[in-house]
DNA sequence: TATTATCATGAGTGACGACTCAGGTTGTCA
DNA sequence: TGACAACCTGAGTCGTCACTCATGATAATA
């Protein structure tokens, strides 16, 4: 009962802090590293921590990888919101969606997680605020003319996680990843 | 020694044979529903069969997952070559592609495997007749001018991929599905 | 029909992974 | 500094899964 739900317990033990810090980042390179179904025993391995520290922090391997998706959306949630505030409209929606793409070679877990938003699987509410945020970007790139006004927020949201997907997957190469973006943009902007 | 490489050694045994088919059934089934991550015994359950009988045709469930993909990627590919052969081919291509993509919504091996061709994943050299209709539909659809001519046939194996991945992983329905792919299709037509 | 090589059976083996818990350690607070 | 709750540790439990093998069944052939 370290993690869960009720809110603001009490302040953890400084060590306590500071092992839970260490195990969500290893968690978080070690997923990424070998996909979701890298042992918790790997993880308490890289974060220099005994298994069953991971445990007591986080009771179910599905915490943990909720904990970490939850951390990654927030952080690409913020991103995207940056880009809304300072670029340009017409570029913002197809950069961000390029920089996903990309980052996607690297990150097993997200992806899988990422494209299961219907199922159980660990994400708990952090897709809205992301979601939220992609509908904003499409929004200003058709205000800007540089998207076809009836694409909708869960087709751009369909694509990205098929684009990342194939990516993943398929190892695309820069190149290759580079022309079916274009491929898919063109399709966004045209009729 | 009987589903091996080596060529032609001797008819197998009318059991043997009968079995054989219908272990291909049932894990075609149980591997399209549960993905490749079912287990040998609930293959060896639907076919009715000990599981010692599956390990005897399949020694490794390496193998039984190649025999599945080398299948379903010979009946694909002769589909295409249908549609290459019959159809305007303006859209022979795209009706191709939808067509796939519809099937993925229950094909959870194909698809996971069709994407990872540059592993060492169960594929065996059947990718490459395959990939070779795409490449003709493509040429056609190009030759027609429903497809921009600076496509390239790994666009459209990444694309197709992709959007498998996509519908199956994400659990699109049909009408979702149809507009993701109304977008990548006008991507293709257009520069 | 008798013979035999081929095949089927299914309990068993070993490896691995999620998760537990009894006992030792350490931060915190009076 | 002492006392204690919070925390850490890691060997162990339980379940699952790919794969094996000794024993029994059966199709093919003479």
């Amino acid at each position: 009962m370290v993690a869960s739900s009720a809110g603001e317990t009490r302040p953890l033990r400084a060590d306590a802090r500071r092992n839970r810090e260490r195990i969500l980042g290893a968690a978080g390179a070690v997923f990424a590293e070998h996909g979701p179904a890298a042992s918790t025993e790997q993880v308490a391995e890289r974060a220099g921590v005994a298994i069953g520290t991971v445990f007591r922090h986080f009771p179910t391997k599905r915490d943990l990888l909720q904990a970490i998706m939850k951390d990654l959306l927030a952080r690409l949630t913020a991103e995207a919101t940056a880009l809304a505030a300072d670029g340009d409209p017409a570029t913002a929606l197809f950069t961000f969606f390029a920089r996903l793409v990309e980052q996607s070679a690297n990150q097993k877990t997200v992806i899988e997680s990422l494209t299961e938003t219907g199922t159980d699987l660990p994400m708990a509410g952090a897709v809205g605020p992301f979601r939220d945020q992609i509908a904003t970007l499409l929004e200003r790139a058709q205000a800007a003319g540089a998207v076809r006004p009836g694409v909708r927020t869960d087709e751009v949201m369909a694509l990205l996680a098929a684009q990342c997907q194939g990516a993943l997957h398929g190892g695309w190469d820069a190149d290759l990843r580079g022309r079916t973006l274009a491929i898919v943009f063109a399709g966004l902007r045209h009729p």
